[in-house]
RNA sequence: GCGGGGGUGCCCGAGCUAGGCCAAAGGGGGUGGACUGAGGCUCCACUGGAGUAGUCCUGCGCGGGUUCAAAUCCCGCCCCCCGCACCA
């Protein structure tokens, strides 16, 4: 007996799954070439070293490797490569944040991932970062028995990477897709730099957003009043200034406007030529009466503390009909103003903003900010623009303005601005929506727009179509998450392929740029194909020119020109040109759903933009993300779990298994130490049946039974597989197997005698290797003690044998098994001893017409096509199919079958009363049902109904 | 707001594109039992309610509707999650 007590199973998972791992290793038994036959090449997106990996990481990897060991099985040339993406800034925030020793940080990595504390005061250095975290990932992916031919790893910082790069952006160039234009971004004033999310205190993403900018003229100069409902300046009747900030009279927009000093401060990173030219306070401002520029009317410019003069202009146009904080303040300053309403909203007077601050107990201005926000939203949704405010617009707008009326919010706001704008009347500012937000430094971050910034055109309608061609012929797997690429595929326009900083290639033709990194990560799969040979080759960037990848990527010019310019041998480049195309176009990627409208979406574009539609990816399999005992996995519920201890704790076979198969590919997957255990368990138990090599060799009932079962998950396997429902899949072979198995042998045990070890055989012989591609290690364990020398993992995908599948013979045990059922629930409610069963079959008279029935039910039939088939001669026949045809409907799908089949319930019957009686434990008698039984018992027999009498 | 996905029994999670095999798979947990020196192993039974008979009642977010029949189809409502850009 070579038993492992179930404590150690993990143990001893650890210990073969390194075993095996370093087999496969000596064995190379995933590095791929080309060859004769069928080819499948398969990637993960690669990882971003910035932290080790953590639970969370390990379920795209071990989907894609399944998948990738699977097809291996099926006879095709599999390619699973690897690399890292060094590109970008999170390396060097990080690194930043080590070097000022950023407590949460440091905590994390000390007591999470246990990072040595030698180690962690060099990881201030990103490189040193980037390098220790690639070798870290790399470990966890090999004791997960990642299939991965290791010898086409590369970074994105590798010379020779950066000069593919560097071709990529020739051909994009080349074909009109990369344009130059401004493009506003979130800034530190302090660092000169755009800002993103790792950028800001608290990760917050700054949000901008667009106010529009109307004069309102004066005798000082214009007004500037930003606001986001220019369609309710009809209703304007005051202009607000904050009492206390400062003023300045500046120029901007081509004349003089009066802003905030702070917004003209901030209007400087927006617009070259803003000058200051004079302070000037708000009392003086007050003094004065402005225009409103749609209807022609002198307004007051009134003081208001709730005006902020950081956002925006730092003016505000007073609208009291439908602001609340308006028609407050105005109330509150006892100024009495005409209130003009705008837009009509069902269920509410005139002015909504008067309704609402009056009914409402108003006490501050979050009140009122609750109040606008709710007031926005109901009238951008349903509001109309009121017929009467034409006629207080002044006369050369009339026309133009015309159309405002009876139209909704969200179109008079587009026609509003236009027109305005067209005339001088209105601008735009950039504000940061969710303000404020700081830079790191401490610093606010403002608005900037750059100018000469570089772009990949996504909206661009050639590029586009090509896109949505390349998705239209893709394989997206689920297939719900195509709208989700379709979608994306429509929304992207131009996209900032550059930044300032950062790791990665500079822009070939404007070196000032770093190439950014969701745009030099979009077809690097093709890099793969001829990594390891130039890595081999010791080829030099600089040989690595467009012409060299042109030919070898795209199979232009002469490659003997080539290798004389580049000084690469010809065969050299032959040789490289065929392993491209061997291996070109992908045929599958694995990713999570957060990359959908970014990652995947460039990488379609990309795919499509450069290469022939022949070598366009064919393709995609989203998966959802991880829980860790039913909660997000998080730095601040400290609940990460490092995927390397994961490991450790519950083996590399039960972590990939509980990662990939324990849900459907598109949902969140809730990694649980119960689940894990139940999952080791049962695998466990398929190892234990090794020692299942004794017996008798009988084969009867119970063995074709479960050869049955078994060949029929054989046969089932493969479009299960294809498809990718693993969870469907694996409950097949783990959980439901193992019932099999212990029906299998209670079974065997109600006939009194022993298992049929060879049928034992059969079934680990099969199930190895259809557990191989979720549980390697301990199917490669397993199949070498089964007595074989070759590597599960390179064996062929079982087949089935249809002669073993038994339909009949799995009906008849349904059928044992339901009658268990119903003496049991009679048993529940039986007072007293029972001490015999008594089944009577019914004698079969009715089965012909039974059939009839089934025939008629499973066609979509009903009783009424039942009865003009039967043309019963009498009342009391009538009933008696009428009788029939309803116990017919309410049958179960198993017995409907065994109708059809016509088989002799009574033989039937006493095939399986040993297995009964042994359910039970009672004594079982099977007898015809008669009409004494009927007048003793008061009982009925249905055909596969029998009458039960418990004594 | 726009777009996508959901709300199922103590918990997790299938099923709902093709309505009847659904009191609703599977796993976890719980209860009882078998095995055992012992068990945290394994196996068996039970796990909505009622019941001296294989049944009946209630039930799949809420409220209606279609149908002989609805977790599944239709309408309305409520709630939750995710993405919305220059960031990997």
């Amino acid at each position: 007996m070579i038993t492992i007590p179930s404590q150690d199973f993990v143990a001893f998972l650890n210990e073969i799954s390194k075993k095996w791992q370093d087999e496969w290793n000596r064995n190379k038994l995933f590095e791929a070439e080309p060859k004769e036959g069928k080819k499948f090449f398969t990637t993960v997106a690669f990882p971003y070293p910035n932290s080790p990996f953590h639970l969370g990481h390990g379920r795209t990897y071990v989907t894609g490797d399944v998948y990738a060991r699977f097809m291996r099985m099926r006879g095709y040339n599999v390619l699973f490569p690897m690399g890292f993406h060094f590109t970008g800034t999170p390396i060097i925030t990080m690194a930043d944040d080590v070097a000022k020793g950023d407590k949460d940080l440091l905590d994390i990595f000390q007591n999470i991932y246990e990072i040595p504390s030698d180690v962690i005061p060099r990881l201030s250095d990103p490189l040193f970062m980037a390098n220790y975290f690639k070798e870290e990932i790399k470990m966890a992916m090999r004791e997960l028995g990642l299939s991965i031919d290791w010898r086409r790893e590369f970074t994105t910082i590798d010379p020779q990477f950066s000069s593919f790069i560097v071709w990529q952006f020739s051909k994009l160039q080349e074909r009109g897709f990369v344009v130059k234009d401004t493009h506003p971004v979130g800034w530190c004033p302090v660092h000169n730099l755009p800002v993103g999310m790792h950028d800001t205190k608290g990760d917050v993403e700054p949000e901008i957003g667009e106010y529009v900018v109307i004069f309102f003229d004066t005798p000082l100069g214009r007004l500037a009043a930003a606001t986001l409902r220019p369609e309710t300046v009809f209703g304007a009747v005051a202009v607000w200034v904050n009492p206390k900030a400062s003023y300045v009279i500046a120029e901007a927009w081509g004349s003089k406007i009066i802003i905030s000093e702070k917004a003209a401060d901030k209007l400087k990173f927006q617009m070259d030529g803003v000058n200051v030219i004079q302070r000037v306070s708000p009392s003086d401002l007050q003094k004065m009466n402005a225009t409103n520029p749609v209807t022609g009317r002198e307004i007051p410019v009134l003081p208001a503390d709730f005006v902020d003069p950081n956002t925006a202009t730092g003016v505000v146009m007073s609208v009291p009909a439908h602001a609340p904080f308006d028609y407050f303040y105005l109330k509150r300053s006892r100024v009495n103003l005409e209130i003009v309403p705008v837009i009509s909203l069902e269920g509410y007077s005139d002015a909504p903003a008067k309704e609402l601050v009056e009914s409402t107990q108003v006490k501050n201005d979050a009140d009122l900010k609750k109040l606008t926000e709710q007031l926005y939203k109901s009238e951008y949704n349903k509001g109309v623009m009121r017929a009467d405010i034409l006629s207080r617009v002044r006369d050369q707008l009339k026309e133009s303005l015309s159309k405002v009326p009876g139209s909704s919010v969200p179109e008079a706001r587009k026609l509003v601005t236009e027109v305005l704008s067209e005339r001088g009347m209105a601008s735009k500012v950039l504000e940061i929506l969710n303000k404020p937000v700081y830079c790191r430094c401490g610093n606010e971050v403002v608005v900037k727009l750059l100018k000469d910034q570089w772009f990949l055109d996504y909206g661009n309608p050639e590029w586009k179509r090509l896109a949505k061609k390349l998705l239209a012929n893709m394989r997206v797997v689920p297939d719900e998450v195509r709208k989700d690429f379709e979608y994306s595929l429509d929304w992207l326009q131009k996209r900032a392929c550059a930044r300032t900083r950062g790791l990665g290639t500079p822009l070939p033709w404007d070196k000032r740029w770093i190439i950014e990194s969701l745009s030099d990560s979009t077809i690097y799969m093709a890099y793969y194909t001829v990594a390891h040979r130039i890595k081999a080759l010791n080829l030099h960037a600089t040989q690595l020119s467009e012409e060299f990848w042109d030919y070898v990527l795209l199979g232009k010019g002469d490659p003997a020109k080539v290798a004389e310019k580049s000084g690469v041998a010809l065969e050299t480049l032959q040789d490289l040109r065929r392993n491209f195309t061997f291996w070109y176009p992908l045929d599958m990627r694995h990713s999570g759903p957060d990359l959908i409208p970014n990652h995947l979406s460039f990488f379609i574009f990309n795919h499509a933009g450069i290469f022939p539609e022949e070598l366009w990816p064919k393709g995609v399999a989203i998966n959802g993300f991880i829980l860790y005992e039913g909660k997000k996995m998080s730095k601040s519920l400290r609940n990460i779990i490092p995927l390397r201890k994961a490991v450790k704790n519950y083996g590399a076979d039960v972590v990939r298994i509980s990662l990939t198969s324990l849900v459907d590919m598109a949902t969140d997957v809730n990694f649980t130490d119960s689940g894990a255990r139940a999952i080791a368990e049962t695998l466990k138990k398929f190892f234990d049946m090794l020692d299942m090599k004794s017996g008798s060799r009988i084969v009867g009932i119970p063995e074709r039974w479960i050869q049955s079962k078994l060949h029929r998950i054989v046969k089932d396997s493969v479009p299960l597989m294809t498809d990718m429902k693993f969870r469907e899949f694996i409950n097949e072979i783990l959980f439901n197997m193992s019932s099999y198995v212990n029906e299998y042998l209670e079974m065997v045990r109600s006939e009194s005698r022993e298992y049929n070890p060879d049928v034992i055989r059969e079934v680990l012989e099969i199930w190895t290797r259809l557990i191989a591609p979720f549980a390697p290690h301990l199917a490669e364990e397993m199949w070498h003690r089964l007595g074989h020398t070759t590597f599960v993992s390179t064996e062929g995908w079982p087949s089935h044998d249809e002669s073993k599948i038994n339909d009949v013979l799995e009906l008849e045990h349904e059928y044992h098994k339901q009658l268990v059922e119903d003496i049991r629930a009679i048993l529940n409610v039986y007072k007293g001893k029972p001490s015999l069963v008594m089944i009577y079959v019914h004698d079969g008279t009715l089965t012909p017409l039974l059939r009839e029935a089934v025939e008629i039910v499973t066609k979509g039939g009903n009783l009424k096509d039942f009865m003009s088939s039967k043309r019963p001669s009498s009342k009391e026949e009538a009933k008696t199919y009428q009788r029939l045809f309803q116990y017919v409907t309410e049958m179960g799908e198993n017995n409907k079958r065994l109708a059809l089949l016509g088989v002799n319930e009574l033989e039937v019957l006493r095939k399986g009363v040993s297995y009964i009686r042994y359910k039970l434990n009672l004594d079982v008698e099977v007898e015809p049902f008669t009409n004494e039984v009927k007048t003793k018992f008061n009982k009925e027999a249905l055909p596969l109904r029998p009458a039960i009498i418990v004594q």
